[in-house]
DNA sequence: TGTACATCAGTGAACGCGCGTTCACTGATGTAC
DNA sequence: TGTACATCAGTGAACGCGCGTTCACTGATGTAC
């Protein structure tokens, strides 16, 4: 007998991540509640009745592929909080739009469950996506000029410049050629907005303090 | 022969407009997408075969909600020029929260169909959304403040308006109980957002010119 | 005003289809001794 | 190292269901004369 080259529970996570694979692969074009069970069981590989050994429901692996997702959001922060430069507009920008389309399909699929999807898969988004608009937040708190800003003050601007940038998104997501001038003209605006809202920031008069 | 009370295109229009009506309802709960044919027909007191007499498919009657949706908002922005006042955040966002309140249904379908819906009613929406930005946009311009300003640039700061403005009524549309805590954090927020954007374009500097 | 015909919103039977889910199963992998 | 048994990812047949769509129809309303 040689040696399996795979144990059992290698092949089982590697049928998981298939289904999830195939499932945002199959939601490119069109919202993750008209794609069936039985379509992404199909495209992994197995049969239908297999797919329950992996997720109770479509609606479980939906929230699944939202937590897999934001992650890649939340990777996004951690990487701009490491460079540097990042508290410029256009390199934040950068950052934002490489992640973009590096990711599309996790960005699309948080942009289009966001409101659209099974509550459950809403409700998972929500969630994350406060966590994220705390982190920024907190990175906000830290900049010198901000100290002395009330905390819900600050997280309204936060909320600001996530439900911008993640418009932005969109319009990148819904680009049809990545380097066209219609793409140059969305991170065109989005920075321009981003620079709105800092220049908005600094003439702030904070609620109280 | 008595006289009918309703002429067979007043019985007509009236079964066309129940059938959008209702499918509005189902819509509270779920994608749109996810509303059937079979559904709206039995809400609205047709056999199935019928809604072929108003309707070519779903997306069509889709298509057409995403117009009467949108036309409640655009009458919105007709009303808020037509208020003197509403030059300040607190009353414009006044008038935001009446029409959302009175409009609930319509502003969720907009709200939740952007993005997740059907690719012709997500067009339609954009497309309807666009005109709402540049009617926004020649409002910016009017204020003699930004009078010197480029085009490019007001449509950017209408755009970042509409985007947060939107994004509360979602949050809006989610409080539980009109009148709370929540609700009234929830406008408070977007009405600091409002000023926060206001306070940017104050601080902006004009492209070019 | 009365009659004969046209229009057309709504009916009801029927269709084929893909769906989610159940169930008893198979056979390779894993474990205990 | 070898054997006997347990585990469990994946199989395949079967189910009942709601779906969109077709078709020939009915009968009230509308129109031409």
């Amino acid at each position: 007998m040689t040696e399996p080259v795979e144990t059992r529970a290698q092949r089982k996570e590697r049928t998981r991540q298939a289904l999830l694979d195939r499932a945002l692969e199959l939601h490119a074009d069109r919202s993750f509640a008209s794609v069936s069970l039985r379509e992404v069981a199909r495209a992994a590989g197995i049969v239908p009745t297999a797919f329950y050994r992996h997720f109770a429901s479509m609606d479980d692996l939906g929230v699944a592929l939202a937590e897999d997702s934001m992650r890649v959001l939340r990777r996004m922060l951690r990487d701009a909080r490491r460079t540097p430069s990042a508290k410029n507009a256009r390199d934040s920008l950068d950052i934002l739009v490489r992640q973009v389309r590096a990711h599309e399909a996790e960005f699309r699929f948080v942009a289009r469950e966001r409101y659209g999807g099974v509550p459950e898969v809403r409700r998972a988004i929500a969630t994350e996506l406060r966590l994220f608009v705390s982190e920024l937040t907190i990175d906000l708190g830290r900049m010198p000029a901000l100290g002395d800003w009330d905390i819900e003050d600050l997280e309204m601007a936060a909320d600001l410049i996530v439900q911008a940038m993640l418009a932005a998104v969109v319009d990148l997501l819904e680009v049809d050629r990545p380097g066209s001038a219609d793409e140059r003209a969305v991170i065109a605006r989005a920075e321009k907005q981003l620079r709105l809202v800092v220049i908005g920031i600094g003439g702030w008069k904070p609620t109280h303090r």
